[in-house]
RNA sequence: GCGCCCAUAGCUCAACCGGAUAGAGCAUCCGCCUUCUAAGCGGACGGUUGCAGGUUCGAGUCCUGCUGGGCGCGCCA
């Protein structure tokens, strides 16, 4: 099944062909001018410049092919050359009649199935996640939602940020503040023979009671600070932190201990937000695959001493900038985080195997990956472009600079959530919209429409510019938002309650009223929007489109009555807005969006 | 200093390999609830697409230069 777009651009080939010119010229696009028509080619005016011909005779010559299509009500040539398609009433509803039967509401596959591991969010272990995490899950689980239902097989990997000096930072700190875990601890780094596995329960259990994620949330930051200050504090970090790589017994211990305790709250707040990830890599499960890495690039030849580093040098000739060398192994013998990407692609490579690596990072890295990339596409870990930065703008407060809290500090990503859906708690209550729900059923659409906020004011602009956040404008949920959209599904939901026939098979649609044939139109073209979304790694192709069909449809909805019309009208109509509602709920799906069934 | 990104309506952002009259939302103003959820719908106002050149029948889009802003530039991640 294909959309009208590429069946008309089919036909206007043909015709381009028979009149002697190349068929790609046909390509056909809807019309910057509804006024005089649905579509547009404008094929011949590119067809008059490498043919020396007049544009309106090869329009007029298209056209006159075109005559004949039955699914086109007007084929004309305009201006200077334009070539202007009107579809009939009969072709549209045929279209509206195959997108209402098509369990895809007209989204395409790819036609050839790759593995895709996305890589985004890059949450770290005691570190509480802020504002900034929230593009990269934000994006990159649209992009992985995009991709898996285009029919990739993908994987989205948070790369969790669990391992190297911090973690020194913190089991210092930890065991400072408790002695219990201190005795602990030290204990078991003396023990000569591995914990059993009932006995590795009875000390998580025990470490549960004392450490919790909050004492991590407030201990890592006093810690990374006295680190800076006092030399002998980071010195003794450094020296666990090298304790903890060697694996000794209790450091190891209570280092697992924080990951899952932060990973456990890390799953529910990203859960909350709709981000759910299959795989939880962290940097500690490519460890081991670094020693042997730096082995073999140096059998390879790639490594290079310098100034006491061993370094991969990744300029190339015609760099217009000269790229600093990938650091392998540091002056002091250490793993740099670009070894550890690097021992990470190696990784991947043997475990899936991608045929493609998206990485879902700030802007800011570009540099870095860049850098890392081409020593991995050097030493064969991957296929030359293979791997892809896919860079975001960072996310600015109203006064144009990094966002901040009014303290100056960062703020929170769970503040924020919170802050949001008080938002949505009260402007549900002034609209007196669901009053008639339940205190739960309430707060889980309160919640809904503040996800659906937050995630929308974020994916409407393009990933790779900066955006400003801004809660007062985002939480007014009027105009192009989350809600707004959210408010259009709700409205179809009610609609199709009242009507009682959700259980009736669909009627045929047909298509009369202008609002009836822009719904459609819009409908049509899902599945460009989807593909571009797809192609250029931009969900907000995908976001534009579920606004502009929540505003067709609320057009659609003003201007035609659906429950008082006529049985065979009433019955096409609320077939359309099943149609429309699935497809919504399927693009906002897809951005990472679900919509209630009231509010 | 070198490099990358950005500059479009008062504000926040779009614009499908270069095409007709550059589109949305907010803000401002005017209309529309005895009928399906007014978080809505219709309309008005608002632009020399940062500046100067160039390529082209045609440039927001491509090229060059400039101005202004953001970011990055090996032993933190």
């Amino acid at each position: 099944m294909s959309d009208l777009k590429k069946g008309l651009s089919d036909a206007v080939a043909a015709a381009f062909v028979a009149a002697g010119l190349p068929g790609d010229l046909g390509r056909v696009t809807p019309s910057d001018r509804p006024d005089l028509a649905d579509f547009q080619c404008n094929g011949a005016l590119a067809a008059a410049k490498i043919a020396r011909r007049d544009p309106r005779e090869i329009a007029s010559l298209v056209t006159a092919t075109l005559a004949n299509d039955p699914r086109l009500a007007v084929a004309e040539a305009a201006g200077l050359g334009f070539i202007n398609l009107r579809v009939s009433d009969a072709a549209l509803a045929d279209r509206a009649n195959e997108l209402a039967a098509d369990p895809r509401v007209g989204a395409t596959r790819v036609d050839k199935t790759r593995r895709i591991l996305v890589d985004y969010a890059g949450p770290n272990v005691a570190k509480p996640m802020h504002v900034g995490h929230l593009r990269a899950s934000i994006i990159g689980e649209s992009i992985k939602r995009i991709y898996r239902f285009r029919g990739d097989e993908v994987l989205g990997d948070a790369h969790f940020g669990d391992w190297g000096y911090q973690m020194g930072l913190l089991i210092g700190a930890v065991m400072d503040e408790s002695l219990f875990v201190k005795d602990l601890v030290e204990q078991t780094n003396r023990r000569v023979s591995p914990l059993s596995p009932t006995e590795e329960a009875s000390t998580f259990s025990a470490l549960s009671q004392h450490v919790s994620l909050e004492d991590l949330d407030r201990l890592y930051p006093m810690a990374a600070a006295r680190g800076k200050e006092e030399p002998d504090y980071r010195d003794r970090a450094r020296k666990i932190t090298a304790a903890l790589q060697t694996r000794t017994r209790g450091y190891h211990l209570l280092w697992r201990h924080f990951a899952r305790v932060t990973r456990v709250a890390l799953e529910r707040d990203f859960h909350a937000l709709g981000v759910d990830f299959d795989l939880w890599k962290g940097e500690s499960d490519v460890e081991d695959l670094i020693a042997p890495m730096v082995r073999e690039l140096d059998e390879k030849g790639l490594l290079v001493s310098d100034q006491g580093a061993r370094i991969i040098r990744v300029a190339r000739q015609g760099d217009k900038k000269e790229l600093p060398p990938l650091l392998v192994v540091s002056s002091e013998g250490s793993a740099m985080y670009g070894t550890t990407d690097l021992a990470t692609i190696l990784d991947r490579k043997r475990s899936f195997n991608p045929h493609q690596v998206l990485y879902v990072v700030d802007q800011r890295q570009a540099d870095h990956f860049e850098i890392v990339f081409r020593a991995a596409y050097l030493a064969d870990y991957a296929q030359d472009g293979a791997l892809e930065h896919i860079g975001f703008g960072t996310m600015n407060g109203t006064d144009g600079k990094p966002f901040k809290t009014r303290e100056g500090g960062v703020l929170k990503l769970n503040d924020l959530i919170e802050m949001t859906r008080s938002k949505a708690r009260e402007r549900l209550r002034e609209a007196d919209l669901g009053a008639e729900l339940d205190p739960d059923t309430f707060d889980a659409t309160a919640h809904k429409v503040a996800v659906a906020a937050l995630k929308f004011a974020d994916l409407q602009n393009f990933r790779g510019t900066n955006y400003v956040f801004d809660l007062d404008r985002f939480s007014s949920f009027e105009g192009k938002t989350g809600p707004y959209l959210l408010y259009q599904a709700v409205r179809v939901k009610s609609l199709l309650r009242k009507a009682e026939d959700t259980s009736q098979p669909a009627a045929r649609i047909t298509v009369g009223e202008p609002a009836e044939r822009d719904l459609v139109l819009l409908l049509d073209a899902f599945d460009h929007a989807l593909s571009e979304a797809y192609d250029k790694k931009a969900p907000h192709f995908l976001a534009e489109h579920a606004y502009k069909l929540a505003q067709g449809f609320s057009r659609f909805y003003a201007a035609c009555p659906m429950l008082s019309a006529e049985p065979g009208i009433r019955a096409s109509r609320l077939s359309l807005a099943r149609t429309t509602l699935r497809q919504l709920e399927l693009a906002l799906d897809l951005l990472g969006i679900s919509a209630p069934d009231r509010m």
